[in-house]
DNA sequence: CATCACATGTAAAACGTTACATGATTGC
DNA sequence: GCAATCATGTAACGTTTTACATGTGATG
């Protein structure tokens, strides 16, 4: 079984939800660690269903076409749980923009500077949802139970965009101040070398 | 035409490169922003052959069997000059760490730091790795022409390296202090509510 | 003589993306 | 009536992973 159906587990963990918010929750929160649109969803869904890790029913909309509302099953939790013991892969990642960058020698600064410009307001914005969301999880709930007074993996997750995002600010700052030392250091050396 | 293609050309643009050596390099120095393993790297390097962006000669290796040295082409440099202005796509991430952490409500807090313990020394080791490499990027070159100097885009890429790692270092820290918070406070919550 | 690093590939299966396809409901 | 958002899916295509497959040369 591959990660995209544990996610889809965990997220049901927090509370039943239908594919379509699944699909909107992996598209803002959980964006910054796990890449999948609805097209693989539904599919993973109906087979965790036929698998029995999950269930569904069928829910009217307060707009829209009916809903189908998912639900982990016991099974699905003890899965879950197993798999939460093996030693995690390391993270895959797939980053044109560093792909571009390494090839930032061949192409003019400006245009490296601009695009590293667009790359960072992406994690502004990033940043910006990350941290009203902690906020969000921050104001005091009243729970009956201890054990569910605030959503400790919920805020780890959210931290991490938020470390991410900021990490990526730094670099397309310092990779814009690189650029501009490095051009001015090259062209003081074709200066040199013409004279 | 992928991303893998790219980074193969963007790779032969810093010399000339056989599958095993790019393979490598992929491993290590690239593998902060880009998953690819020989099995794809080989028919990658065959279908950029067809087209003409890349040409190989053959020659002996010094220890081991025969090695196909690739270059770019002219055709193939001005491919990957015409991609470099498109705007990247937002970076395509799959982190299994992330996922299990989001669950980390449901397993006792000290499998979860002991989890997180692994996943902080392979950032550690990541950090080393790209540290030294940026010292020998700074170990002065003498060249005949002042626009090969230094490989900016080299500088740039491990320079991400660093602050990924960091930002991974710092998020191991935090999310154990996090859960060792959460523990406790749990605990003290469960005590309020027996008494 | 076994093991490790070097070196290159292929095949089948799994996975993901893009585009296609449909339809309800609300607000402008 | 039109666009946007809600809502669920499938099909074709392309990519990636896992496993298989082979063979060289150095070191212990």
């Amino acid at each position: 079984m591959n990660g995209l159906k544990y996610l889809l587990l965990a997220g049901l963990t927090i509370e039943a939800q239908s594919g379509y918010d699944l699909t909107q929750w992996i598209a803002q929160a959980a964006h910054h660690y796990w890449a999948a649109d609805h097209s693989s969803i539904y599919p993973a869904l109906a087979a965790l269903e036929r698998q029995r890790l999950v269930s569904h029913e069928v829910r009217k909309s307060e707009r829209g076409p009916q809903r189908k509302v998912y639900s982990i099953t016991d099974a699905g939790r003890n899965a879950l749980l197993e798999w939460l013991d093996i030693p995690p892969h390391e993270a895959e990642i797939r980053d044109e923009q560093l792909v571009k960058a390494l090839c930032y020698d061949l192409i003019p600064p400006e245009r490296a500077i601009a695009q590293l410009q667009i790359t960072r307001q992406r994690y502004v914005e990033k940043l910006t949802w990350c941290e009203q969301s902690l906020r969000r999880l921050d104001e005091p709930h009243v729970d009956a139970h201890p054990a569910y007074a605030s959503r400790l993996g919920v805020r780890l997750t959210i931290h991490r965009g938020v470390l991410s995002a900021k990490a990526g600010i730094t670099w397309c700052d310092e990779a814009i101040a690189i650029i501009q030392a490095h051009s001015r250091f090259n062209l003081e050396k074709i200066v040199d070398y013409l004279q």
